[in-house]
RNA sequence: GCCGAAGUAACUCAGUGGUAGAGUAGCUCUUUCGUAAAGAGCAAGUCGUGGGUUCAAGUCCCACCUUCGGCUCCA
């Protein structure tokens, strides 16, 4: 932790001579805000009419270590509002936050380095010139000022910094393998998925892709079993009375819904005025409470899960798609658990076994998120009060590491978040639990209990994978597109040396396929080395080498993408290896 | 949506107003090869789309589409 505290004090100090520079260079440009964050620092600039663009970065970047040279410590001073207005007077941002300060009843204080003066509360290197020079100026954006969109926006400078140059060049390194790994480049590389204009913000998936997604459904359909869900399936258009009956029209209209539409009717050419008006779904919930209600339901029949894993559609923002992560158009490995009041902890328990299990396979580490009561929420405060009760109590029962985010649950209850860690350290959303006791209120379902009065049900949304688009670019990621054996589109690449071995190949590409393995032949003319330099580009986990030594032996010389000679085995040994490395998803 | 950048052959990219290019992939032929790229040839482009300026536009201007980096981190 003091680690951090320093590093931030490096960048905080960075970000000051960011600004010095950018003033000195641009004359009449204002800095805003300028503060250290995760994996860097930035700061923000009203540069009047001018612009800065990528190509200047070096330009500024030289500046900087200009300035440092006469950057001996910092000084930082205490001055009254009075002061600070006169020293600030040209800069609109500083003077506002004067003001806010003044009103809060804050203390202003004032730093000084060189000939460049800044507000600041402080948090600096005490020896700039020597502490902070190894940085780096890495990208622009433009940011709100406040982050308030009626605000101005301001250019956004980005860059990061370090206490050596070592760990400077580490990071960068770093960034470089994160974009070699980039799930979009390798999506197009490995013939996974791709994006098309005629349809932005939804995948086309390819062959390899979607055995490698209809993989990840298996898994957890091969669950459902498992953990007692039966899968349903439901309409993907309905009636706008659907979402006004859930809440969803009211609360999400214009950001969840793709435009409403007029279906089945052609009153009119606007959807709106045609007596009939539809919405494609964007999440499976409001359908999961008709099918509780097709019938009478008893407190025996309980806990009632449905899994559904429909495609769902939901207006994100042009400017916020981000290929699989942020998509228009998903599935989500969803289910709606209906209990009763005394079955969440149970229940509860009984997903989080479910959530172990699904993560098993990924070698991925996970911690989990309680968000507790919002300040806007629906419903009786005492069922929150029980609901959050029996979650902790599920939670400390787990084992798992988990946090709590107060006042971060759902507007309908409270819920957990998954935050899953990949090889590279970083941290992604996927699965989420959630209770819901409003929406059961809302379509008026009922259970008979046992001494036949009817009772609400509760409801437990959840979602492990979350989506299957966006946790299949984590894995693609994760994995560098080396998928495990029991995920990769291709799992036996067979590369017959010359002609006369082809004949041989194919009887054992057939013999391959039938028992399952997904297996392809390379019988194109070109030389072995060829061959296997573009299955190891494919990232195919096994290779088989089929030349004279081989049919005479009746074996197959395997080697693993990694570059490394398996030896010579025999057709079912190597079938063998296989099936159970596939069963053990090693 | 907003700020910024990009869009040229299937892919990666070069091309600053005057005849659209390279490498890779593809196809054809030759080669029949032992653990990460054999050789030769051929074909391949409405230069994202639509307007405009100009004798002349991939290149300059305008609008739109798509994609990417950000828009949460608070002196």
């Amino acid at each position: 932790m003091e680690n951090k505290e320093q590093l931030d004090r490096i960048r905080h100090s960075c970000a000051h001579l960011l600004a010095a520079a950018v003033l000195d260079l641009y004359p009449g440009a204002h800095n805003a805000i300028g503060p250290a964050i995760e994996n860097g620092f930035y700061q923000d600039f009203d540069l009047g009419d001018k612009k800065i663009t990528e190509e200047d970065l070096p330009r500024i970047e030289e500046k900087m270590r200009e300035i440092l040279k006469t950057w001996d410590s910092f000084q930082i001073n205490e001055v009254s509002v009075e002061q600070a207005r006169k020293d600030f007077a040209h800069n609109p941002y500083k003077l506002e936050l004067i003001e806010a300060f003044a009103k809060e009843g804050k203390s202003i204080t004032e730093t000084k380095q060189g000939g460049f003066l800044d507000l600041c509360k402080g948090g600096h290197v005490h020896h700039p010139k020597n502490d902070s020079k190894h940085f780096r100026l890495l990208s622009l954006a433009g940011a709100y000022w406040k982050g308030d969109v009626h605000n101005k926006m301001l250019t956004r400078v980005y860059g990061t910094a370090f206490k050596t140059k070592q760990e400077l060049d580490d990071y960068l390194r770093m960034v470089e393998e994160t974009k070699k790994r980039d799930h979009k480049k390798l999506g197009r590389e490995l013939e996974l998925f791709l994006f098309d204009e005629t349809a932005p913000g939804m995948a086309y998936w390819l062959p390899n892709g979607l055995i490698v997604y209809n993989t990840l459904y298996d898994y957890a359909r091969e669950q459902y079993k498992n953990f007692g869900y039966q899968e349903v399936a439901t309409p993907m258009i309905n009636k706008k009375e659907l979402y006004e009956t859930s809440g969803h029209w009211e609360h999400y209209r214009s950001d969840m819904f793709i435009s409403p539409m007029s279906f089945l009717t052609n009153e009119s050419d606007d959807p709106l005025q045609g007596s009939e008006v539809f919405g494609v779904k964007p999440m499976n919930c409001p359908n999961a409470m008709r099918i509780f209600a097709f019938k009478t339901r008893s407190y025996h029949t309980l806990p009632l899960r449905f899994a559904e894993t429909s495609s769902l559609h939901r207006f994100e923002l042009s400017g916020t798609l981000n290929g699989l992560f942020r998509i228009r158009q998903f599935r989500q490995d969803d289910a709606h658990i209906f209990i009763t009041q005394d079955q969440i902890e149970e229940e509860f328990s009984h997903t989080m076994k479910m959530v172990a299990k699904m993560y098993e396979p990924f070698d991925l580490s996970y911690r989990l998120r309680l968000g507790t009561r919002p300040e806007k929420f629906m419903g009786e405060t005492k069922d929150w009060e029980h609901a959050e009760k029996m979650l902790k109590n599920a939670l400390d029962a787990s084992g798992i590491e988990y946090v709590t985010a107060e006042g971060e649950g759902a507007f309908y209850g409270p819920k957990v978040d998954i935050l899953m860690k990949d090889s590279l350290g970083r941290e992604w959303q996927t699965g989420t639990i959630q209770l819901d006791f409003q929406q059961p209120k809302r379509f008026k379902l009922e259970y008979i209990e046992k001494d036949g009065s009817a009772k609400n049900p509760t409801v437990i949304h959840r979602a492990i994978y979350g989506s299957f688009e966006r946790f299949l670019g984590i894995l693609i990621e994760h994995y560098a597109g080396k998928f495990p054996l029991w995920l990769a589109p291709v799992q036996l690449a067979l590369l017959p040396i010359a002609d006369r071995h082809v004949e041989y190949a194919k009887k054992l590409y057939q013999d391959f396929s039938k028992e399952g393995i997904r297996v392809t032949l390379q019988d194109s003319q070109s030389t072995l080395q060829a061959k296997i330099r573009e299955a190891t580009l494919q990232k195919v986990p096994y290779m088989g080498i089929i030349g004279d030594k081989e049919i005479t032996d009746e074996v197959i010389s395997i080697r693993s993408r990694e570059g490394e000679d398996l030896g010579k085995l025999s057709l079912s040994q190597f079938l063998q290896k296989l099936k159970e490395d596939i069963d053990k998803k090693a």
